[in-house]
DNA sequence: TTAATTTTCGTGTGCGGACACAACCGTAAC
DNA sequence: GTTACGGTTGTGTCCGCACACGAAAATTAA
């Protein structure tokens, strides 16, 4: 292991010298400084993390609006358990990161909680902008301010502030377009010629419009590149419809298109479809839905659901808050997008899919 | 963040005693240790890892014994990668690892490598036990020097030394079983009623016929549990049958078979089993295989191959050297098992499921 | 009571690097 | 020739913890 000081020696300088050519803090004559760039090349001298992060103690200051969870809704508590171990880990650099929650059905909230947020002087956000106009409004104010933002799981796009867009670090999560693809390949494998196919839309998560949407484009796009003459149906459901309607449309449906033999729901809300089908009907379908919510792999479970696409919104979460610390410490600059994988969860591959995340339920 | 001399503080007492107490390394009076510990739960104090392992320094010295990869072997070009990406990350710690190779076909070069690695004295091993007499003089050399050791990615078993069985700090690879019948689903999925599958088998690879077998019987499994009356094939070559044979065996066999409509090869092999197969069947087949070397990849994104199962050996290779060294610095216990997840690839997710791979590769 | 131990505890140093500050050099201005 | 000043470079301290060493207190022996 190289240190500092050895280089040092080697340049017949102090290694504070060392120091300003590392950290192109200036004040090195031209000469010096190539000779100690050149040996730090040749001796491959690298800056040791450990001891550059406890020198530092820059003690950072992060924050988080993510929406809060509750028992309807489950899905947020995920990439929060992640956040939840990163910060942990991050800790140790100095690293504090608040975490402001809102109604993922109220703008007010949201913009309630950001004002709660921006009090603390945040160095670096990490968001979720659900809502559009008033993400458009915070985001400059975080311009503004100059302080540095990541999105998480929604990708809010524009040609806001005169045609520039949004100038986030970075955007962690799904590409939604490609999940909705591979969740046409996995119909269209587990289907047969004639078989016809039916998309089932619940509107009740307004926020993640554009993901659902961008997933049913992907679903439809695979078909139109490799079945052009396949059957699709679609259902649509409102906030306003209760269970009981659900129910008795959709099964009106299936009774009269006895030949829909597989079903996407491209919400995380796959469960809840699979509650108002009757058993009649289940047992000729293929259901294949999104993300790994406790209701969703309950279904998996009893394979009643045949597939589930996850995001793995828990390493979205952790992901984010990694990401906006290496950046915060060490300056590394974090690609444009940092897609989560489209992972394929089954029954029998389950088990193996969220160990990292149990562990840590386990532990908490 | 909590300092041990805000504890110190607290106490009453000198840094130095609650670092006592912190590392039970006795000479503490009763009282005092009760005292600090109550402090250390209340404030929920947590050593600061980053610190900790700079003020060691104890030079810990790995090596590690892994099957070299050629050109008509890339499988483990993998988990050499994710190795050196991790030791990159340990050496900060002040963790070397040395990395000794052998021809996965000779045992003599098995143990010759493993005569150089001993000669380094290594405070900790990661081995892949390939093959099982030799192993066991290995092991057995190994736990009379007391030298700590993980099996990564083959699960060697057995009721050696006395009945004890070896004891390998931990497992890290995929169940095998599982993944069969992972693939035994997919099959499953992907057909339809009075539709045969075959199981296409090529020995060429004797080290890792264990876990060949293994999913072989998962496949089946599958089956016996779900559809009793399936109807599955199976062709075996062997290492002496040169391509032109296996082509004319394979496609005969499909000729005169045209109900098979799905094929599972449970090696790494399935491009190779492709490349012997007539077009004409091809378009009836579904392929299922496994790993992602990148002649799976390709015959994937020709749509050749329907899925692949994926180890992820580039994170098996990472995660071992990753948890020898939280071993050795933070004597963090491994679990005896570390399965890899059963990664379900197709071509619309391959390009998602890599991407920490490709980032080292691009990098490199 | 005093000396010899043993138990218990405090102090100091270093891990490798970041950064503030001091010190040095040469040159230009006076 | 002295002073001033900007460009360079060296030095020292601290980050939080681990651990060796020695000092103090408590105990026992003489």
């Amino acid at each position: 292991m190289i240190t500092i000081k050895d280089i040092a020696k080697e340049a017949n300088v102090s290694a504070g010298t060392v120091d300003r050519v590392l950290h192109k803090r200036g004040g090195v004559s031209p000469k010096t400084e190539t000779k100690i760039k050149k040996i730090l090349k040749q001796k491959k001298f690298k800056i040791n993390l450990i001891a550059s992060s406890l020198a530092m103690k820059k003690h950072h200051n992060l924050a988080t609006l993510i929406p809060q969870y509750d028992e309807q809704n489950l899905f947020w508590k995920s990439p929060y358990s992640g956040i939840q171990k990163a910060n942990q880990e991050v800790s140790a650099y100095g690293i504090e990161n608040n975490v402001f929650f809102f109604d993922q059905f109220d703008p007010k909230s949201y913009l309630k909680a950001f004002r709660k947020l921006i009090k603390t002087e945040p160095d670096a956000v990490v968001m979720v902008p659900i809502f559009v106009k008033e993400s458009h409004e915070i985001i400059r104010r975080l311009n503004l301010k100059k302080i540095p933002y990541i999105f998480l799981n929604v990708d809010l796009k524009g040609l806001a502030f005169g045609g520039s867009g949004y100038n986030n670090l970075s955007y962690i999560g799904q590409k939604s377009f490609d999940a909705g693809v591979l969740s046409g390949k996995l119909s269209h494998l587990c289907s047969k010629n004639g078989d016809e196919f039916l998309i089932v839309m619940t509107r009740k998560n307004i926020h993640d419009y554009e993901a659902i949407s961008d997933r049913v484009k992907g679903f439809k796009s695979y078909f139109q590149n490799n079945v052009p003459d396949a059957h699709i149906d679609q259902l649509k459901f409102d906030l306003s419809d209760g269970f009981e309607k659900v129910k008795k449309k959709i099964n009106a449906f299936l009774t009269k298109n006895q030949r829909v033999k597989v079903i996407m729901v491209p919400s995380s809300r796959v469960s809840y479809i699979c509650r108002a089908i009757e058993k009649n009907h289940l047992s000729r379908l293929k259901i294949i839905g999104f993300d790994t919510t406790p209701q969703n792999v309950e279904a998996l479970k009893k394979s009643i659901v045949a597939f589930l696409i996850s995001q793995k919104s828990f390493n979205q979460g952790y992901k984010s808050i990694i990401t906006i610390a290496n950046f915060l410490v060490h300056k590394e600059m974090p690609a444009k997008e940092i897609p989560t994988p489209l992972e394929i969860i089954t029954k029998e591959n389950y088990k193996y899919s969220h160990s990292e995340e149990r562990k840590y339920y386990n532990e908490n």
